[in-house]
DNA sequence: GCATAAAATTGTCAACTGTCCTAAATTGGA
DNA sequence: TCCAATTTAGGACAGTTGACAATTTTATGC
């Protein structure tokens, strides 16, 4: 198999405040088993016994970490998220290059991305969660903020006659039109195969809308 | 409040073979309460005893008319599923008008069903279940390919130059496109208020890449 | 190496889960 | 009206879950 670009790092760990390192390790361990859990089974195969066994460790020693079953959920999310947030950061801005250019690899980015294992089918988990914990709906919806704020960027420099609401607006179709992708073009979705034309198809169609849209 | 166009029948029964009238009565309110919990709870508060109780029936009713767990949730989809099958079955095909204006009205339709809370909260779970359960999967992607015939009928009528499979291409775009809008712009989310913005480049982004499009 | 903080083990707890079984009550057709 | 099929109640079962406490083992700074 060729290498595959890993687009994003898999876990952020907070930054270790006292303890071992023995310990430190212990937690991501635990974090990146978890979330493997999450991917493979589900969130409701995701017990702490589960996660316990998957890791080698006995019950206690998890609960040690992360005593209850909310903390180990909400430090997972965090360190994912994060982790994902890292790299839309990292997104260069590439200076030189014309609008329409940097808009079409940042959405290639974005769709490579949601065609990978991880983030098919990490993140209908996350959208079926948030629609019932509100730290869940919270974090994801930080992410997707930043996440278009690049997008945003770009729109304002190929249309800076437009209001900045219909630029938001612009934005928000845009992410989620790439979103939307993910249910039927992600990783062993029916479509997989089609994601390249649907990708070419989406690129073309954002440029267009954003170059003739018109609040009016 | 207004009277919100009911787009989708809550559930579809499966005929009654047998049996007296009050079993299926009971059969329909348990699948009824079920989903009620699945939307307003989620996936993992729906269990036997919740349901039950939610009811008002004992756990033993509930096991004697779905004696499995698995039989209850497939039993749901299928008439969830069904509902919604019925509904997109019954668009109708407004002979007279222009394929612009009959795309424009069938993804206003689709994207105002999108912003119902029953549809925001439901599609997430079943997303999440389709990752990890093969029935969810087939039945979900049976569910989107009924929901593509008249999109794609509608673009062959502006496209008759088009290959099939570009057309196929063009559907799911703009189907995933709309499904997408789920997370952002749907019951309670971060940007609801923006839906009829956001529906009407949509729709303006739709119909300009169907107009436009070239496989080249 | 030693003392101490940290980590990991082991066992227990009540609550909850899905499944199954038997007996009582109800339904609706003959 | 009566009777058999159907529906409901009620209880029991083994297995799982998250949380917790007491204990032992390990790591690390001095």
């Amino acid at each position: 198999m060729d290498a595959i670009p890993k687009l994003v790092t898999d876990l952020l760990m907070p930054d270790r405040d006292g303890g071992y390192a023995k310990g430190y390790e212990t937690r991501e361990l635990i974090l990146r088993t978890a979330l493997y859990i999450l991917i493979e089974e589900g969130y409701r195969a995701m017990s702490m016994r589960r996660i316990a066994a998957a890791c080698g460790m006995r019950l206690g020693n998890l609960t040690y970490h992360y005593p209850t079953r909310e903390d180990l959920v909400r430090e997972l999310l965090n360190a994912v998220i994060s982790s994902y947030e890292v790299e839309f950061g990292a997104i260069v801005h590439a200076p030189g290059l014309a609008p329409e250019e940097r808009l079409t690899r940042l959405c290639s980015l974005i769709i490579e991305d949601i065609g990978s294992k991880k983030t098919t089918r990490l993140f209908p988990e996350l959208w079926a969660l948030a629609n019932h914990d509100a730290f869940v709906y919270e974090r994801v919806h930080e992410l997707y903020d930043r996440a278009r704020a690049p997008l945003v960027e770009i729109i304002a420099e190929m249309r800076p006659d437009l209001p900045e609401e219909a630029r938001l607006d612009l934005a928000l179709f845009i992410s989620a039109s790439m979103e939307g992708l993910t249910v039927f073009a992600g990783y062993q979705m029916p479509f997989a195969r089609r994601m390249p034309a649907v990708e070419h198809i989406a690129v073309r169609s954002f440029i267009d809308i954003v170059r003739s849209f018109n609040p009016a």
